[in-house]
Formats: C-alpha cells, structure tokens, sequence
DNA sequence: CAGCCGATAAGCT
DNA sequence: GCTTATCGGCTGA
C-alpha cells in the first residue's frame, strides 16, 4: 500500500536494449527508469546523466574503465551477460552503479550517475541522511540522486546485496524499465573524475535538466538520438 | 602480504 | 578550491 508495483513503472527493458557497445547504450538509457524494490518499499527514479566505459576489445582500449586489464574477481561481472549490475565500492565510503553491456565474453558498461526521483523521495532522504520533509520546494529533491555515489546511497545499494543482480529478470529487486517518456536529444560532453582518457565524449545527459551532477554539464555538444537507439 | 590509490562527497577556507 | 574520511581490490615483492 502506498508503493507501486514495479509493473507500475513501465515495460521491463530486454536483454537485447544492452547488448551493444556501451556508447550506444548510454543515450539509449536516458529518460528510463531505475527501481529499487526494498522490502515493501520502491525506490526509483528517472536515469538523467550516464557514461560509457568501454571494454578491452576496443582500438584503442579504454583505459578508464575497470574491464581495461581483462577479467577479474571485482569486474567480473562486465564480462557476463548484459543487462547486469556492476557495482563497486569506491574511497571507501561510497557505491557506484553501472550496467553491464555487450555480449557475454565481452565487457563493456555505463555508469549511472543521476537519477530525477520519481518513488520514494522521502526514503531516498533518509537514506542519504538529509531531512525527509520540504523536499519539492526547496530543490532538495535534485540532489537526492546527483552523482553516482548519492545515486546509490538514495536507492540503498551496495556491492554486498546487488553487485551481479540480473536487471532484466521480472523477479529480480533491481530493475530499468520504461515508462514511455521520450528522449531525442542528448548532451555530450567528458566524463568525470578520470585521468586516463579525460576527454573522450563519453558522458551523456538531459540537456537542462535539474538533478545532473558536476560542473562539467554544461559543457559539451547537443547530439540528436538516432530513433532506432531511442 | 604490504602498500597504493581511486569512475566520490561533504565540509571548510 | 582544497582537504579528508575510509576501504577493498589490484599490484608487485
């Protein structure tokens, strides 16, 4: 009661959506929507900024992403079937979420870095320790989910309990779905918080949205999303 | 097995 | 802008 089922939040997106280079998926996974089933809770919100992390086959390699060196325990994850979670810890304090992409034997993700709360704000607050009421009003409710490591600590991910998750599986608590809303447009610019490889366009966003991250937003250059991506 | 350091965020100057 | 908290996985010995 008071929580939508998570059918309520759109069609479950198929395996076939992330099996594709992850610059493809990235603009593809604008505008759907992350959620989080959390006991009897749903926590989810609009992906608003993602980037690509490409794997090892790629000329040149990507030295940026942690699929570069080839396989590991941490990564393995990227090199499984796409539509995976690959979350990792990161300074010890924080989790990053991506999706893994390409086909299985092949590594590749996007790093989800912002989220426009649509479920569960208040719990979203308190799971980042920011005071629950007043969030509409006072332009809390954008910094929820505005960086990857908020992103996860909103929704209440870790590595532990959701590193691995298949996110296409009707019963599975983690899921990307789409709820119809229409994106055609991306902003491109450079990710964020890399040295290798700093200024590869691989960091895609809402152009004009509120909840983005970083002071690099606005830098970059409009790409329409071909309509078979979309 | 020890040392290093990162796809971060928050708080302070 | 600069500093720091705090950790696990990676690397090389």
């Amino acid at each position: 009661m008071g929580h939508p089922a998570l059918e309520e939040l759109g069609t479950l997106l198929p395996r076939a959506f992330f099996e594709a280079p992850p610059e493809v998926v990235a603009p593809r996974l604008l505008g759907k929507v992350l959620a989080h089933r959390a006991g009897g809770a749903v926590l989810a919100g609009r992906i608003v900024e993602a980037e690509a992390y490409l794997g090892p086959h790629n000329d040149p390699p990507d030295p940026a992403a942690h699929a570069h060196r080839g396989p590991t325990v941490r990564n393995s994850a990227l090199f499984g079937p796409a539509g995976h979670a690959y979350i990792y810890s990161i300074y010890g304090r924080y989790f990053c979420m991506n999706v893994s992409c390409e086909a299985e034997g092949r590594a590749g993700c996007v790093l989800l870095r912002a989220l426009e709360p649509l479920e569960g704000a208040d719990l979203m607050a308190r799971n980042r320790g920011l005071a629950p009421g007043g969030l509409g009003a006072g332009g809390l409710t954008r910094q929820l989910a505005s960086g990857p490591g908020r992103l996860c600590q909103a929704l209440g991910l870790t590595r532990r309990s959701h590193n691995g998750l298949d996110l296409t599986d009707p019963a599975s608590p983690l899921q990307i779905r789409d709820d119809g809303y229409e994106v055609s447009e991306a902003l491109v610019t450079a990710r964020i918080g890399i040295r290798q490889a700093a200024d590869w366009p691989l960091r895609f966003l809402l152009p004009g949205n509120r909840c983005v991250s970083g002071a690099k937003s606005a830098i970059g250059k409009r790409v329409s999303i071909p309509v078979e991506f979309r």
